[in-house]
DNA sequence: GGTGTATCGAGAAAAAAGTATCGATACCGT
DNA sequence: ACGGTATCGATACTTTTTTCTCGATACACC
């Protein structure tokens, strides 16, 4: 990557999975569980529970041997470390499919997401209201935003002209659904979100799997 | 990872990458450019040049010194090594907003993929017809699927059921939208997309460039 | 045709991520 | 109370990924 391995001192791998240890922690406190062993978060998770235990070395936590982490303590140390406690408010722009699914979304809870604006540019969209959330002319999106991070789910097409409209109007932190590559100034924070990747290695790996399949075949029978 | 580094001798984060460059070639070439360089790529999608070329080293490819790569060869080697020019079926499960959405995404072209039927179990959306595709209810799905690839979109809650059900009628690889833990026979590839990752991140990577901002500035008055 | 330069591509080096080892510690059953 | 054992956590090791270096090659200009 050109920059930007880490987040503070965490690796963004770890973030990554951190990330998705949260909402399983979640879950196991609602079923009454208070304490975790890395070996069953791993397992949970397919991952192994060196790994897990790697990754709760870089929160501010300490286990105890024979019995495991405190959950509590757990989501307490992640939120701590990566901020999700703190609620950030957040607009999106572009309430096609995408955006209005994002807009639906209950997930974002978990890490202080609050979408408080939405916007929009077509006639039949603009002063809809969906979850909430009234859709607003994009020409009426003013200069005072009361949100630091925007989430873009726009046209390809439009992608660039939007973003950088954001960026005038205060905002610093993009996450973009558009699959274009916004070249922005470089204090802001543009975090991708590629739907079509984890499609390409699915699919990669699915025909990888199959080559397989085959070249054991001919193998058996030469 | 558990297991699964790599695609055939590919890296995965390679396969990701390239699955960016994809539809970046796509757009050089409807703007009628036929070669592009390393360099040029890298500028435009925020990375480095010799990356770029360590990318295409995986594929069977050889760009000319001084000029670049044919865009045209490089797209057909991308597709070859990654077997995205063979079409392969989908179904979807799951209609909610994320899955209509999904429906009506027009970049899977790119990585050939086509859904031909979805299904969900809501009395509302069953007969509904989406994008061209036909909600049918779950019930209906039988074991002689026309398709290898399954798109879950359902709720994290039905997830494990439908997942399971998914495998018993035959289908290989499941694109995971649930952010659940999908626990399957080994010989399903899964892939997780869990859209709250990416928040995760970039919430992450805000409030710690805020806190570089905040020491800095009391650095500068102590 | 010769010279300069941009670009590739192979191999080495560096950095990052993941995995294994092992001593220390706290619970469990007797 | 005591030995057995599951688990943590620090350190060392391995693998993977990224980045650097540098010679080779082909185009451009003179």
């Amino acid at each position: 990557m050109a920059y930007g391995y880490k987040i503070g001192s965490i690796p963004i791998t770890t973030v990554q999975r951190l990330a998705t240890y949260l909402p399983a922690l979640r879950e196991m406190q609602r079923q009454g569980r208070s304490i975790v062993s890395s070996a069953n978060l791993a397992d949970m998770l397919r991952l192994e529970a060196i790994q897990v235990r790697k990754d709760f070395g870089y929160l501010e936590i300490t286990g105890r041997p024979k019995t495991g982490f405190k959950i509590v303590e757990l989501i307490e140390a992640m939120e701590r470390g990566l901020s999700w406690n703190r609620v950030s408010d957040a607009i999106l722009v572009g309430t096609g499919h995408l955006g209005t699914a994002l807009l639906n979304y209950r997930g974002f809870g978990y890490h202080g997401l609050n979408i408080n604006a939405a916007f929009d540019i077509a006639p039949d969209r603009v002063g809809t209201v969906i979850n909430g959330v009234e859709v607003q002319h994009l020409d009426a999106m003013g200069g005072s935003l009361d949100a630091a991070m925007a989430i873009l789910t726009v046209s390809p097409e439009s992608a660039q002209a939007v973003a950088e409209k954001l960026v005038q109007a205060g905002i610093t932190g993009i996450w973009n659904f558009t699959g274009r590559t916004l070249l922005l100034p470089e204090q802001v924070i543009i975090q991708d979100q590629d739907i079509a990747i984890g499609l390409a290695v699915l699919s990669a790996k699915l025909t990888a799997r199959a080559r397989e399949a085959i070249e054991a075949e001919s193998t058996l029978r030469p």
